[in-house]
DNA sequence: CGAGATAGTCAACACCGTGTTGATTGATGC
DNA sequence: GCATCAATCAACACGGTGTTGACTATCTCG
């Protein structure tokens, strides 16, 4: 971008912030944070390390503004999922373990970073429930309407039911991308999941269509 | 213990050795890894810090032996695991599943400790693998007996189908055991995971027993 | 315009945790 | 009584984090 109107050397503050963000998302997809220095998120964003502590207190401050946006995002995601179960409840059902697969996709790398500091950081934690309880209220919605209308079989609070399966989701996505073993192979991975939540909130892979 | 025989001042390099893991397995019931330097641990074990390194090479070391002897524990139990899936499908998946869980709960510290630094370390991340294996290869045995004798249905792959399960196992048992949210209560957690199991090996909640 | 506020910058410092070196000590065996 | 070996630790080197205090550029308002 060329320089308009007066030149001045000094960069603003906005700008240097989100060339940290960028930086470290960057970093954030060839190593862990804790193998990324505050030095050389400084270095990336052009600014030295003390000058790094006037945008951000700390590594994981970085690391949480990252997640800040993710989270906007799957708010939106969940807000946007399907909500034909009645007519297409295997496919619904489907597309909404795609779009969580999605979501984890295309932030691979704040993901994996926000799920390893997890274990450490209470805000990183917060936040992460957060946008898992955003995916869970949706599942137990759609799984008490199902089990309302008497497509599904109860026995088992929806609650608890959602929450199991959207944290196997989690799981065995981390694992599919970590190439972890053992794993389920990435081209089953839809497959294997929607399988296990058809069978587990239906009783059968082929739910009652009215 | 008292002293018996020629009095040592010196102790010897096993007693050190094995003060260092109890100290370590007694913190990391309070703290992560992380949060415990070396210097604690050696304190504990009454030795100087570079002492330490006389016998472990770094921290993560100390985990990997801790956690050796829970793997250990953990083939023992996979050896012990029912048989009885034909006679009693719901109540031996039960009993299997239960055992997963009290494994966790009887290592909750190790457990915890490892899965956090699985993410930073190719040693612990193997052992763990290791674990999850013979779980795997357990269930994926039994899911294709049931699969072949027609009392499960196919559709599915059973070594996917057995490592999606465990997988939730898994993260729904650390999820449980450290308070996270969203959770499923303590107390329900076996009837989900197993509710879950049944379905999703039998498409029903009531196998047949033939 | 000029004085004061405000945003941005960084050299230098204090601190803590890790891992290493090299010298020392007490048992053990020959 | 001498050599060997396991065990020990003071002292050091290093790298990362977070803080201080002084400095500079830009903006603002009388």
């Amino acid at each position: 971008m060329v320089q308009r109107g007066r030149r001045t050397e000094r960069v603003s503050g906005d700008e240097r912030q989100d060339a940290i963000l960028v930086t470290a998302e960057a970093l954030l997809g060839e190593r862990a944070l804790d193998d990324i220095s505050i030095e050389e998120l400084a270095k990336g964003a052009g600014i030295s390390r003390p000058t790094f502590y006037f945008y951000f207190s700390s590594k994981d401050e970085v690391l949480l503004a990252l997640l800040d946006r993710v989270i906007d995002q799957v708010e939106r995601q969940v807000g946007a999922l399907p909500r034909n179960f009645e007519s297409d409840p295997v496919g619904a059902w489907t597309r909404s373990i795609g779009m969580f697969i999605d979501v984890f996709v295309a932030h691979r790398a704040v993901a994996t970073a926000a799920i390893a500091a997890r274990g450490r950081n209470a805000e990183v934690r917060a936040l992460w429930s957060r946008s898992m309880q955003s995916w869970a209220d949706f599942t137990t919605g759609v799984i008490q309407s199902e089990q309302s209308r008497g497509a599904a079989p109860g026995g088992i609070d929806a609650h608890d039911l959602a929450v199991g399966l959207n944290l196997m989701n989690e799981r065995v996505i981390t694992a599919v991308l970590n190439r972890e073993s053992p794993t389920v192979a990435e081209s089953r991975a839809l497959d294997v999941l929607s399988t296990i939540w058809i069978r587990s909130i239906y009783g059968s892979d082929h739910p009652e269509i009215p």
